[in-house]
DNA sequence: ATGAAAGCGCTAACAG
DNA sequence: CTGTTAGCGCTTTCAT
């Protein structure tokens, strides 16, 4: 626009008079000037406007100071907040980050792991569409932390994720203690199979002496329609309701309480339901969702920690396990039966419909 | 990792006995080059695994193929939405694009633009935190496409955003049709001063006729809290009660149904509540809110069109507006005396209470 | 304390 | 059709 192009460092040589060396000392701040001079070049680099050309910079140094971020869905709450996490910590240390979504598709995820190969980025954040591929990653120079459970799958580069075992402890424990003891599970498929969130479940409610038959599960995908869907698959079953949902992310406990509501069951009256997330709209919901709150932004912050160690050689291949939280709303009380169940914990029976 | 460094054009060209300008040509497709000689290249590209460095790419053309987006927060919803549009079209263009969050903080958004201009950006894309200050604009090199209503406070660059007058027009008339005649705004509080929102909904409530004192204001801040108190305070005032409430978002109409339940009305039965974005959560609450729906992320698709046609010195100044869509859910019918008042279109005074 | 010179990897004249 | 040469703007030896 302005016609001029921008100064270089030696247009700020020529106008203190100095070798363009003196000014890229004193811009690196390395190695001894004149005060005097250091003052003359500091005013010159003002009155020209002049700012680090950073293409030039990194062909020079190696160092693009730019991270790549790859993740599924950035229009996805969950990794948008972790997304914010991740551009605030880099840019408290002065690195830019460049931004891509994957949609869960290996072709584009090898397309933007191309291009930030090309752009000369110095590390990759990366929650991998792909788990059979390493290579992908592995003929990556730059180093990568992988981000949430995935991470276990690529032992060989640092990660950041949620503690899933001891969210779901939380919550399920939660559940048992207001003396629910027939639960519907409700788990997102993900690429790596079966999802570890089933898995946890399972150990933790047998490990509490309960039986897994009364603890069915529904898969869906982490949409709040798959998870109506799911939930009312569930109430379809055969044999005793269950008391309570249990959702492995909260818009999939959206569609429970819709699928509830629609089924005519009052919630948390009839029936209890909880997500996992801890995302901002599972206040929107009448009523308000109880979950297990991920910390989504500070495992962006640690994976970016991560990464920049990585990055300066400081370090080792850490695999950080952030804890969750127990969020209290309304969804989640007492089942229907607890007076009668707690006096008789064999008796599992049948739900009664209670007036709200 | 690897150990051996990336491989260069030079490494390349030896591998396949010829001179790196030949490389190049093949890799840019530009020139005629003997089809042996191409495809020796192109195998010797393939067996080295070579990846174009775009910073000495960038450095020598004065491209880097990356763009910048500077939004207020990536983690909100309608930032994330528009965010992801901007992404995947810089994305089929073959562009990387630089996300920075600005908390609408002045001096965030001073260094992003900064960071953006030393990484050479072929553009960017802003919206302004700063309106006072279009220097910060100017001094930027590389062309700017403003997203947003504040577009029109710049009119030197090329904008991008949605009719919110139309928007407003069309939640009005729906709600004048049901018989609404005693609507209360509840509208965001820009840095920009009062929103537009307020202009354009009085403009068109005096324009059908109707009396501008049945149409009071409050102001809030875009969130769920500030909407609810924005509600409460709406509530409390003197006089019959509105029967409608329209936001300028939909985190604050949220805040309007959680504040209605609050105080024991029913929406809609009760009052009639609408939103205006179109995101996602809206469809959480109970009733669903009716919103008119902005479109997010074709406002990022369309400005980084238009900033790709700035970029290539194409296409004049142009500010796109984007039509709004009613989205109708269930958190609006006509108001409780609607039969009475059509009959009597000037009885526009007191608001019975029907039992829901 | 300062400067000269080399070179990062690439493209763009300009020759042949 | 192909190669030689000269930078893009910066940092980094190595002299002085």
């Amino acid at each position: 626009l302005n016609g001029k192009r921008q100064p270089t460092i030696i247009d700020v040589a020529r106008l203190s008079g100095v070798s363009k060396t003196t000014v890229a000392r004193v811009l690196s701040g390395v190695g001894a000037v004149h005060s005097e001079t250091r003052r003359r070049v500091e005013e010159a680099v003002r009155d020209s406007g002049y700012e680090r050309n950073h293409l030039a910079f990194g062909l020079r140094t190696g160092r693009s100071r730019t991270l790549g971020l790859v993740i599924p869905d950035l229009s996805n709450p969950y990794w948008a907040d972790l997304a914010r996490g991740a551009q605030d910590k880099a840019e408290a240390e002065k690195r830019s980050l460049l931004i891509f979504s994957s949609d869960w598709d290996t072709e584009r995820e090898r397309r933007h792991l191309q291009a930030l190969r090309q752009a000369r980025v110095d590390g990759i954040l990366i929650n991998p569409a792909v788990t059979d591929d390493v290579t992908l990653l592995r003929q990556t120079e730059a180093p990568v932390v992988v981000l949430g459970s995935s991470g276990e799958v690529f032992p060989e580069f640092s990660s950041a994720r949620s503690d899933v075992a001891q969210g779901v402890r939380l919550a399920l424990d939660h559940l048992i203690g207001l003396g629910h003891r027939h639960v519907g599970l409700i788990v997102g498929r993900d690429r790596l199979g079966r999802s570890r969130f089933v898995a946890e479940a399972r150990a933790h409610w047998q490990r509490q002496g309960l039986d897994a038959a009364l603890l069915p599960t529904e898969e869906a995908k982490y949409t709040v329609d798959s998870g109506q869907a799911a939930t009312t698959r569930l109430f379809g079953r055969e044999g005793p309701r269950v008391t309570a949902i249990f959702a492995a992310n909260d818009l999939m406990a959206v569609g429970a309480i819709l699928a509830a509501r629609a089924a005519g069951l009052a919630c948390p009256n009839d029936i209890s339901i909880m997500g996992m997330d801890g995302v901002e709209a599972g206040s929107f919901t009448d009523p308000g969702l109880t979950t297990v709150d991920k910390p989504r932004y500070d495992i962006g912050v640690e994976a970016t920690r991560l990464l920049l160690e990585a990055i300066d050689g400081t370090g080792e291949t850490v695999h950080a396990v952030l804890p969750c939280r127990l969020v209290e709303r309304s969804s989640v009380a007492a089942p229907p039966s607890a007076a009668l169940r707690s006096a008789r914990p064999s008796a599992l029976g049948s739900v009664r419909k209670k007036s709200a």
